[in-house]
DNA sequence: TATGAATGAGCGTTCATTCAT
DNA sequence: AATGAATGAACGCTCATTCAT
């Protein structure tokens, strides 16, 4: 039953957002009563860090094995990762807006929590950049901190706009966006 | 009048959120009563529809400017437009914020006129991709559509780090993000 | 309107308790909805809290106009002062119920505030007390502070039994209890 | 177990009030679930019902003893009332509180059977005071009636403000209490 | 004996909005 | 141009109670 209001909650908060669903919402889905959601969760706002964390635990999850994975290249890694990125839209497309947009609604404690594992996320990007510019991988005059704002932002906005039953798949959506970031636009 | 409530309001709707500021707030701020409020506007989401078209109106224009001065590369309007986006979170920082957060909050047919606005943005850059293709200045074999939204992605993102007063100014990583975007990172 | 929801509020706690009172019950005797509670009072611990105050600030108040009359004995005194309790209970009896009984009620703050006031009027009586032993008027031997507690406990208790539509008016029981404190029901 | 639920919300009652006091709250001490409470007792109010009868009970077959002793005098009897009523705050301070400060949540016909016992309490004291007139103890221009509700209004006011742990002991308070009642504070 | 899941009614509070003045 | 009183619907949450197991 937890999953199941976890499930359903997650899919209206995409679709009204978390301020614009309330309880009733949530439960009228499901054919239960109020007292049943205040059963498995202590408030709207544990509900809501659940869903934070069942989706930034299992990116960084994944993106330790990427980084973990000695026999690629910095760039595998790199397009691993936003492949990574673009790819979870798919899977758990829903997840990951509540997580860009909802996280306004999460208490102080909870939200430094967040933060500091968003954070560590993009930190971990950061240093396979400046890893990448010492192994002769990437260019040495890179700013890798505002580098990988860009590369996140890119990959991170297609939340926004990327449909996964669209012309292009996730891994070709990755692979144009890596080919940019690795080679540029220009012609040479 | 008008306009001072539309930006107290702003300044309110950036730190809290649409949802959770109450005219009330709004009001308290500005030392009047609700009365006041709906004498000028005749509802909360009113004020909501001004915001954004007070933003996106003055970026759509500032890009026409762009996009019609002919004495200058594809390259160089590229980095215009990417310098006016970013260098719009310092002058208008929380419109900014609100235009990408609080588009939900508004009624279906507000929402498509500012979509449609939103998505003309998008199309102005990627015909200048297409050009900048034709014209030999890119590569010939990119997917525009999706070039776009990178380029886009990375710079819309900004809004959720970048720091007007922080250690980079927004000409420097405009600057940064377009020579990754034409370059890119590689080592050749 | 305000004094009217303080006025039927003060008849409801009295009958029902606080707690067992809601606003809706409240605003349903005044004919009005919950939104005109919440214009008048933030808060239903807020209309306590003035309940409170409107109680024992005139009974201070009362208290001091009494003390500063240096024409009575403190006998006399001690008398107008229990007759002053009593009287109260038939003149604001219902105040007098929801303040004995409902401090619990309060959050902290204001319980500070309230039991201050409560426990000024008791040392008002014991500081007359001890002025009574010094100037001859009672026995030199006294508790002052047990004997204060013994005289206000029987005079505050009579809310719990006295009916002003009894067999003995105010000023008969205030008497009874000042005779019985003065002299001893003992026979010598 | 029923035993220790009791114990339990005697604490939690007197601490927090009956209607502030959750069933939750009650086994949540216990470490055990809401359906045990309700295995032992089928609603809040009949715990309360059993706390209630618990210390009246005790307390009217304390009396009863007293009265019953021909060997002393009614004023000594009249002592050892008002020490049983002070030291049961002492054994049973929790229990006495919540006697006189939750009687409104007991439902009707409860609360008709806790009064009548209370009264009977209070009828014997008055039966005393009137035997001990006419023994010649006490004066015989007495309101027996009254005197009686002073006396047990110093008496019961105890539970507000004695601290067994205090300067002075409850026996000490009783003797305080009672040398006020039979001779009185004024200085003859 | 005791649990755990679920209910249903109610609570205090908020808030966008209306409207006579 | 602005106020102040009032509404009504909704919200997050609590809680005594039920009941199959």
């Amino acid at each position: 039953m937890k999953e199941k209001i976890t499930d359903h909650s997650i899919r209206l908060f995409e679709k009204k957002g978390f301020s614009e669903t309330s309880i009733q919402d949530i439960v009228d889905t499901l054919g239960v009563t109020k007292g049943t959601f205040y059963y498995y969760f202590s408030s709207k706002e544990e509900l809501l860090m659940n869903i934070h964390l069942g989706y930034i635990d299992e990116l960084l999850t994944s993106q330790m094995q990427i980084l973990e994975n000695n026999q690629i290249s910095c760039k595998q890694q790199l397009f691993e990762i936003v492949y990574l990125l673009i790819g979870s839209i798919e899977l758990k497309g829903s997840s990951a807006k509540i997580f860009f947009r909802e996280m306004r609604n999460l208490s102080e404690d909870r939200l430094t929590q967040i933060v500091q594992k968003r954070d560590q996320f993009r930190m971990n990007v950061e240093r396979l950049i400046r890893e990448g510019m010492e192994k002769g991988e990437f260019r040495a005059d890179l700013n890798a901190a505002i580098v990988t704002f860009g590369i996140l932002g890119a990959a991170n906005w297609s939340y926004q706009w990327f449909n996964p039953n669209g012309n292009s798949s996730d891994r070709e959506v990755a692979e144009i966006f890596v080919e940019m970031i690795l080679k540029g636009i220009q012609l040479n």
